[in-house]
DNA sequence: AATTAATCGAGACGGTACGTCTGGTCTTAGA
DNA sequence: TCTAAGACCAGACGTACCGTCTCGATTAATT
């Protein structure tokens, strides 16, 4: 039950239209296919109105700008997708994880959107705030597995978990974002031997 | 050297107007201005026109767009600003390169102009085959201090340079864009250590 | 029946906010300030924007051109001012008609909109018919009053009516455009007698 | 030796280049081409410039508008082309003007230059005192007709000479700049019988 | 069945910045 | 001192979307 952005009762409703789920997936639809043709860059609300049939004061209504709305049709897009590796070791787990991340090339959806949710988090002062709540949602995911690598001896207690999510994060994205190599999911279990050594390697750096 | 971007003598001048160097330095003066009062977003090419008091003629002549602008503008700043650190040691090196580039976010104007050039880099391709080759030169001076590591043998000469790049700059930039977590140049000499620890771990993860 | 150039019903309506007729006005209104404050050259879109409190886009919405714009503000400003005569005579007719028509250079506003109009008829090829039928259709009223002398046997019925039409619309025009003698309301009634004396002078002159 | 409007020699020289006269034929003639491919509206200074391998402010400095220019070259055009007539009748000499006036549909410059000339006098206060009396100096040539016509007894004396140059040229131009029916000089002898006839009809019309 | 209230599509509204264009001026190097 | 070249300031152009706003028409849940 994925993007619950907008919940279903607001307030004591007391009469009055119901909400059209068909709008609702027709204009995700049309984000997700706008996003596909042309990038983020050439999706715009009133295009997104125009394919979807739908008035733009309906998008308005329910989603507060392009990114609310890319960053609901990209859930749509990878729901259970993703669901929490559990493969007894902590190698095992984030490779798993990490694979599936580096997957975003095989959908080039995904990757517009991931890119696009990042740029407007550059521009929109209000968005990044949202964005910054996803990308800690992801965080909190990956965080989980290294804890439970703690639990299991696999990693000292006392490593700094967001550094940790920032070593395995930062390159997928600097790569994604400046494109100067291309991603491969075939990647992710070396980019993992490395990270888990560079935790291993002494005390945590980022406050010693 | 800095700030080259715009040729003095592109094609054998036979006459005509010369480039007036001064409407060269309103401009940018003009955008490092606009970026740090109102950030990237706010940063129009008619707000710097206005602000320079040049035509916006003038800014479409030597600038073809607002991210060149910005990226020229930032060179300008930051011109002669970043020696190339020689240590003695590969730590050593990189811990000053590192720190001086987590210095950023005492620099409004810098940080701003990161967060957007990277915006921009999403929103335009045209843009984007430049920033690319933009955040090449910087990888290169990186990949510089390892060849030197290497040859004082360091480091193994097998590893992945490219690799290693990622390593290094991805958590800056992830931090640097999603604001969990505050960028500071105290963190750059334990990052350095576990990202050599990381190199030191095995064979070259990205292609084995 | 005035200025139904923007009819307020063009397509049957399926929704969708009305057109207001307020902006409508205010736009007519700036127009007509701004032609007799500055002339027509001075006459701009955006000044017209400006000045009505109205977005550009509204004007380009309604009026795909300065010139179309200045034929609607005309329009509105003679208004039921140019009832056909019927005098009894085609003296009489052609003379109340151009009375009032030499009047024009009472109103600066008129004056100005008509030397503007013609000037961009010769410039915007895609005006140019828009302003040929606007001139069809003061044509064709005065043939009117010609045609009903016809029928009173005051004129021959062979008569040129498009040569009539010219010999007396031309040296209106040519004075107004040239203005080489001022335009006197008191000079109609010679100029109809002469062209009267013309149009008896012999067979139609343009195709023997 | 034609269009001395720009004399060869305007003040005392004392030394220094030489007035290329090759760069202002250069330039006539490529205002001529110009108008003639693209009509007065695609004719600008810079094209002129480009077309003529001359500098923007070397025309400037011959010319000090595009009116101007056009009105040389227009002159360069038709110079020697019209030999006042002297047929020995009013009618004749009248016929035989018009006649040539209206070849004028003929050569697209000549059309080009004078529908533009007379847009721009409406346009350009400035060169309108400049076509007020171009157009006079062609009036001049008519009155200069009918006043021999007056010698000869053909006309009377008392005629309004002003009022008859309108009543000729006014349909002219009208057509000529509206473009309702087609100019063809052969109604030039009509158009001179109607005239003549409206002149004989009885008080000077313009001022009883 | 009538009422009420929130939805829906449509599309006009005021705005802002865009990138282009032309005009007319000014400043060079070279003839 | 002129010429060709071309940069300069200025400002209107017409376009694209933005986010807001009226409309009339639906569509439930509540009376």
């Amino acid at each position: 039950m994925p993007a619950k952005s907008t919940g279903p009762a607001r307030h004591p409703r007391t009469g009055g239209r119901v909400r059209s789920d068909d709008a609702r997936e027709q204009v995700l639809a049309a984000t997700t296919a706008l996003l596909e043709e042309g990038g983020y860059p050439a999706l715009t609300i009133e295009g997104v109105a125009a394919r979807a049939q739908v008035a733009k004061s309906t998008i308005y209504r329910w989603w507060k700008s392009k990114p609310a709305l890319v960053i609901d049709a990209y859930a749509q897009a990878t729901a259970a997708r993703m669901p929490e590796p559990d493969t007894g070791t902590v190698a095992g787990d984030l490779t798993a994880f990490l694979t599936e991340l580096y997957r975003v090339v095989d959908y080039p959806m995904r990757m517009q959107a991931l890119r696009g949710l990042m740029a407007e988090a550059q521009l929109d002062p209000e968005f990044a705030a949202t964005f910054r709540d996803w990308i800690g949602s992801r965080r909190t995911v990956l965080t989980g597995m290294l804890l439970r690598g703690i639990d299991r001896g696999e990693l000292a207690g006392d490593i700094d978990l967001g550094y940790a999510a920032d070593l395995i994060f930062g390159p997928f994205w600097y790569r994604l974002l400046v494109g100067h190599t291309p991603l491969e999911p075939a990647q992710a279990a070396g980019h993992v031997t490395s990270v888990l050594a560079a935790l291993r390697s002494g005390r945590s750096p980022a406050r010693p």
